[in-house]
DNA sequence: ATTCTGACA
DNA sequence: TGTCAGGA
């Protein structure tokens, strides 16, 4: 029900980066050992499951740990796992329920394949579920299932916070990772929510770990100055051209491409997305400010209109069709 | 440009 | 385990 099919694979140069081990090393221990029998494109490369990254990083997690690879290679995953999980508790037993109990359950979409690979990189960082959306999680999992709750949300506002927190009690998870676009400066404070840390996205699987590793603090982000009068709100809010779920598709294009333009505009484009939602309801939200905001949302979505005309223009050039 | 296999140090 | 060659 969290998992399920997986629709992503990855090639071999991305496992090296991933597992830590080089491409003649996978190869060598495929051969020799079969570790591991990745499926094939039908011009032999090899396409890596996410299950055979996780496996070869508790295999090289325990070659470091001073096994022998012949020793260990057609061992299953599990006892794998486990002897890989002895071997980490007796080197640090005061920090075991850190690396063993981090059960991880992810509600998102853009930030889907950093938590991925995040769980994939890291031990006793296992994501067990996903779902579409907090509720659903809640009905679907038994209380003390979670340790870590992360949640990718567009634009976050403290109400959002607390249903969060809200969840968090629900579900009987230790903490939550908040992962947004934009919000109020003042809510993404360190402190402001017990138990939630917020992270700016676009995210790595590497800052995902960190914050759900430590609790420790990270840079703020600065604060703006005054403000101008708005100017006065004319023009129609075009609408949008293309869906999120283009967006993300078209993001995860880039090895096909020589550059990686059209990730990085679709990127942009769902920011921007993101950041008119906000200042839409913040338009509904503040009185005062009601005219900045609708000046705000207005230019935020000729922008987004702006780039998509880009991104509409770049993908008939390459002559990618959606 | 990247990956593939196989041979060899 | 790393390096090279020679293709795909």
């Amino acid at each position: 029900m969290g998992e399920g099919t997986d629709d992503e694979f990855y090639e071999i140069s991305a496992v090296s980066r991933l597992t830590g081990l080089s491409t003649h090393v996978l190869r060598v221990w495929e051969k020799r050992y079969s570790v591991v029998e990745p499926d094939r494109t039908r011009t032999k490369r090899r396409q890596y499951s996410r299950k055979d990254v996780h496996r070869l990083t508790t295999l090289k997690s325990l070659v470091d740990h001073g096994n022998t690879i012949s020793s260990i290679a057609n061992l299953d995953t599990r006892v794998l796992e486990e002897r890989l999980a002895q071997v980490t508790q007796l080197e640090n037993p005061e920090k075991s329920y850190q690396d063993t109990g981090c059960q991880v359950g992810f509600i998102g979409v853009h930030a889907r394949k950093a938590v991925r690979d995040a769980a994939d990189i890291s031990e006793g960082f296992s994501l067990i579920a996903e779902f579409p959306g907090l509720d659903a999680m809640v009905e679907n999992l038994k209380p003390g299932a979670l340790d870590i709750l992360i949640v990718e949300i567009g634009s976050l506002f403290p109400e959002d916070l607390e249903s969060i927190q809200g969840g968090l009690e629900q579900l009987g998870a230790r903490k939550a990772v908040v992962i947004y676009q934009f919000a109020a400066a003042d809510i993404t404070e360190p402190g402001y929510t017990e138990k939630v840390i917020t992270l700016r996205g676009p995210v790595t699987s590497a800052e995902v770990l960190l914050a759900c590793g430590a609790n420790f603090d990270r840079p703020e982000i600065p604060r703006s100055g005054d403000l101008r009068d708005p100017t006065e709100v004319e023009s129609e809010i075009p609408d949008r051209i293309f869906t999120p779920e283009a967006l993300q598709s078209i993001s995860k294009l880039t090895s096909v491409l020589q550059c990686e333009c059209p990730q990085h505009i679709a990127n942009l484009i769902s920011g921007l997305s993101a950041f008119e939602e906000y200042s839409s309801r913040c338009e509904n939200l503040n009185e005062d400010d009601a005219k900045l905001h609708a000046f705000l949302h207005q230019e935020t979505a000729l922008s987004r209109h702006r780039m998509e005309q880009a991104l509409l223009y770049l993908l008939e050039k390459e002559g990618i069709s959606f």
